[in-house]
DNA sequence: AAATGTTTACCGACTA
DNA sequence: TAGTCGGTAAACATTT
């Protein structure tokens, strides 16, 4: 397919919009993926054009790589240095009509019906695949995921599956536990707490789901021998072979697991139809502080303000319309975080059933008396995270052992939460601790 | 601090 | 005419 050369447009403007010269460059690029910078440099070298006015352009190519699931960012290995890099979608190949970057075929959206999986494999997304399934194999529950490319082959389809089952999520979800920090969120509200959980299960079991599909052969590898070798069992997701219940898997999860919130987000985990697609940054954090909304904070801001008439011209937010005025649309095609949420149903924290003092299914004894206020040794929750340094919770996240070095118990119990942050934590503790055998 | 990444908002052109 | 798409600005978050 023709292929612009150096400088084809001269100082005139490509007829080729940002999607399509970022596809262009990565494509060019032997391995399929570029970073952002090299990104920049491939527009730069062929095009004159842009060799002005760069933040200009540049902001609306980057604003394109995020806001479009035509692109994916693929994290670089540990190893490596600088940012991600960007690579295409592995089945955004017809895009582009006959190959040709001048003419968009329709926008493309990872909630495309597929049917099944494709074939061949995009080699630009192998590296990222086999990222995931080193960095993030275990917090989802896989177990061993070799670097042969057939086990590699399987992630991504395993990938492919999901993205076509699941509408929301354009990217792999890296689950984003950050920490929150001190101060600056308070308690976190077990509405939006539970909305994260859910995002957190739905994306991780149509994950799993999918994974699992593939190891029964329902989809592909008929017969395979390394059917389930690979994978571990997650409680609420029944699995296909006979089940082997992990160690933590005791009657006490089982039980409270049938009117826990946990299990009330099992059955609500997918999406509702006509939900809104979006990436989201669903980090407790932005869920919890409620920056979903900015267009409400502002306007109240705005009208506090005595300052208002100074915003700027562009970024009116146009807060009253006056009567009769041609409305302006709202984009409903685009990403509406608020909307987002509204698509979770509300989670009522049920009666707590969990100790406070140890995780559901753990062999953390119980005591039959409240524990006076010394013992048991402090737990993390997502509560007690609100209450801890990054370094705590990087630690925990990666030895599963709270950092003892702290005087201070940062352990608060808070009966309206607990049931469910510690729901959350559990279950992502769980993800991590989980080993077959 | 600078680069990179995400999201909202608005506008105009195009299209079904 | 409503919906879709591309471009731009901007605010803000995250990562290096």
């Amino acid at each position: 397919m023709p292929r612009p050369g150096r400088d084809s447009y001269g100082e005139q403007k490509p007829p080729y919009s940002y999607i399509a010269l970022t596809a262009m460059a990565i494509q060019s690029s032997p391995n399929k993926m570029m970073s952002l910078s090299e990104i920049y440099r491939y527009i730069m070298d062929r095009f004159p054009f842009y060799r002005a006015n760069t933040q200009r352009w540049q902001n609306s190519l980057r604003h394109n790589l995020s806001f479009n699931d035509c692109f994916v960012k693929i994290p670089r290995r540990g190893d490596q240095p600088g940012k991600g890099l960007w690579g295409l979608h592995p089945t955004c190949g017809e895009m582009f009509e006959n190959g040709s970057f001048l003419r968009r075929r329709k926008r493309f959206k990872t909630d495309f019906p597929q049917s099944g999986i494709q074939n061949g494999v995009n080699p630009s997304m192998m590296s990222h695949y086999q990222h995931m399934s080193h960095n993030y194999g275990k917090e989802i529950g896989l177990n061993i995921i070799g670097e042969t490319q057939i086990e590699r082959n399987r992630i991504y389809q395993a990938h492919q599956q999901f993205l076509s089952h699941q509408p929301r999520f354009g990217t792999f979800p890296t689950p984003r536990y950050t920490p929150m920090k001190p101060g600056v969120i308070g308690h976190p509200n077990p509405e939006t707490t539970a909305a994260a959980v859910a995002y957190f299960r739905s994306a991780m079991t149509g994950f799993r789901n999918a994974m699992n599909k593939m190891a029964a052969g329902d989809v592909i590898n008929p017969g395979s021998d390394v059917k389930y070798s690979m994978f571990n069992s997650v409680p609420g997701i029944p699995p296909f072979t006979p089940h082997q219940p992990h160690p933590t898997d005791s009657k006490e999860i089982e039980r409270s697991s049938s009117v826990s919130p946990s299990s009330d987000e099992e059955n609500h985990t997918s999406p509702p139809e006509n939900s809104p697609k979006s990436k989201i940054n669903f980090s407790i954090e932005n869920i919890i502080s409620g920056r979903f909304s900015p267009k409400e904070s502002k306007l109240r801001e705005e009208s506090d303000s005595p300052t208002s008439t100074q915003r700027s011209k562009k970024r009116s937010l146009n807060p009253v319309d006056p009567p009769n005025a041609k409305r302006s649309r709202n984009d409903f095609d685009r990403a509406s975080t608020p909307r987002m949420l509204d698509a979770f149903p509300k989670v009522i924290p049920p009666k707590p059933l969990i100790h406070p003092w140890g995780f559901p299914g753990t062999s953390t004894p119980k005591p039959t008396n409240p524990p006076p206020s010394t013992q048991p040794p402090p737990q993390f929750s997502l509560h007690t995270m609100a209450h801890s340094r990054p370094s705590d919770y990087t630690s925990f996240y990666k030895t599963g052992i709270p950092r003892q070095d702290s005087n201070e118990s940062r352990y608060i119990p808070s009966p309206e939460t607990d049931d469910v942050t510690f729901s959350a934590f559990a279950k992502l503790k769980r993800f991590t601790e989980l080993q077959v055998q």
